[in-house]
DNA sequence: GGCTTTTGTGTAAGCGCTTACAGAGAAGTG
DNA sequence: CACTTCTCTGTAAGCGCTTACACAAAAGCC
């Protein structure tokens, strides 16, 4: 790691700028010379340095990812999706948790003198810094979230695919539903579907606040909802995590899931495939989110396209036996 | 993203010396130069460039990761530990997938080249490139993988592990035995669990080999051995999602789990956690391992310590229901 | 007051690499 | 042969920042 091209000059006895050049195959280079060159390069194990690079052509080859946690398969996903597509560019991936971190304007702002630009999670980084990172001319694209002004956006489709969840439900012949995990922000993800659910089922079901969309947020909540009066006949929650907290609570309580209670979720994470009964959800691309995500990105910082571009991807609605049984099916 | 320290030197009428004192509090400067710098500063809304200060530092500030994938949740976790203690210290995260990719030997010494660390999962990478990256000087710290001269290893115990749950399982008074996924490599995490199990059921497990540890390959080895001649009464998995597969092919089979066929498997990942029934397996402290990963590969940068050790964490029995029935428990 | 020590600041040299531009030599053309 | 064009190479200037060292001024000490 401390052999520079100076070295190397000097022991292929041309200047720096050649070694440069028959290494990048930026210009002219004779066989000869370059025989020379890559044959010094060998002996002395050389490998450029990334700083040097960098800092000479003014660009990182590298990409940031800001997420809030990865702890939901949700995420992670993504991110290997983002990863593997920012590899085929020939760039590296940075990522920045902002769970339980304090000063998360001076954590992003570090990422953004790292890369070339950044994948941002929904609301992730506050409004403000948003604003800032724009205005500074920081490549943004955001996933899970509504569009803005100067930046990409990428979503899965949500609205659509709840109608397509809360009909089926309905053929199922419920009558009094639940929508575990009310919505934080006005048309973010989770509001997107209640808005969707809601426009089937209209007064028929009603939304219930779980805090946080986790395994045991919507396990409590789904506790005290099924131990309170006019207990619903199916419950159609914000996620598959708050699905799983669902279950667990219905299993506690000695409710069969679906006879006497029917339980649906979002994401498609392992999890909801392998609990019992295994869930009814809306599976999201999230790795072709996170490719997606990258290719705009490179698209942006590469100056193929200037102006920000909104995506909505589809999703796919996953029945399994969670919401009721299906004759003659699975 | 355009301002340099010279424009702040400029407009606060001091050296850009001065600048990076007052900036970094290397050394002795007056109140009333050290209000002029921060004024020009914030009017000017500087951040100092990352890469100008590694290169004129001559060191990164950030730790480097390779893995095969993070599909698995294992990975995710042991990520997420080594994200946070990283950050604490004050170091981004360069992550590195090797799945599916090509000329990994670049792509290794590219990050190599980006971070004063790194943190490599068992295998991932060529032995005779981890060799070299040794020879050269490069601060390796190693998960999952048994002891390397010259570089850190840590892992979580295996063996002992592996004792404790066969004895669980034949506390239960099964006689037939069947280990799904065998070793790939001697001594490595799998080999240890199976070197454990084996010494307290001896002749009555034998190895099945699943070519890779997913759902997926699980399920074929499970469903081949379940439907063959001797069916055993325990299955004990490589790892959870080994295990998975297996509950699915119990489940195709019309076998009842554990009446029919008990199942363990490793981990605690959370699809082992909701499926029905429940898996009982080993807990690894994935999380931990990643934050003893970043603070060991701390003490190699800092030089507060040179000598490579080698640490085994403790892992926690899981027993739930899919290993047999436990009176007056849950 | 003279000498020593401390505080504060600027200049210059790098850290490792890229590349514009100038110049030399070789090749091609009329 | 003279002129033009092409191939190849080296020099020098940066990219943005850190800091050793020299020097000046102020403070402290006898």
């Amino acid at each position: 790691m401390d052999v520079t091209i100076y070295e190397v000059a000097k022991r292929a006895g041309v200047s720096i700028a050649t070694v440069s050049r028959a290494l990048r195959g930026t210009g002219p280079v004779a066989a000869r010379t370059r025989e020379k060159v890559l044959k010094a390069v060998e002996e002395l194990n050389f490998t450029p340095s990334r700083l040097g690079v960098s800092l000479a052509e003014g660009r990182h080859a590298a990409n940031g990812i800001v997420f809030p946690d990865l702890a939901g398969p949700y995420y992670t996903e993504v991110l290997l999706g983002y990863e593997e597509v920012a590899s085929e560019l020939g760039r590296s991936v940075v990522i920045l948790s902002t769970k339980g971190r304090t000063k998360v304007g001076d954590l992003v702002k570090d990422l953004a003198g790292r890369v070339d630009g950044m994948l941002i999670f929904g609301h992730t980084v506050p409004e403000p810094l948003v604003a800032e990172l724009v205005r500074l001319g920081v490549r943004l694209v955001f996933v899970s979230r509504e569009p803005l002004a100067g930046a990409d956006t990428l979503r899965s489709e949500n609205t659509a695919s709840a109608r397509a969840l809360a009909g089926h439900l309905a053929g199922h012949g419920y009558e009094r539903f639940a929508f575990l995990g009310a919505p934080l922000t006005s048309q973010d993800d989770v509001d997107q579907r209640w808005q969707g659910v809601r426009e089937v089922l209209g007064g028929a079901i009603e939304a219930v606040d779980t805090r946080h969309y986790t395994v045991e947020c919507g396990y409590d909540a789904a506790l005290t909802l099924l131990r309170g009066e006019g207990r619903p006949e199916a419950i159609v929650c914000s996620d598959d995590e708050v699905a799983l907290g669902a279950l667990l609570a219905a299993e506690e309580l000695g409710l069969d899931v679906p006879g006497d209670v029917a339980v649906t979720g979002w994401d498609d994470i392992m999890a909801a495939r392998h609990a019992r009964p295994a869930l009814t959800t809306v599976r999201q691309p999230m790795r072709e989110l996170g490719a997606r995500a990258a290719r705009a990105l490179d698209e942006l910082i590469t100056g193929a396209r200037d102006t920000p571009r909104h995506l909505v991807l589809t999703t796919e609605l996953m029945i399994r036996s969670s919401c009721g049984g299906h004759p003659a099916a699975t």
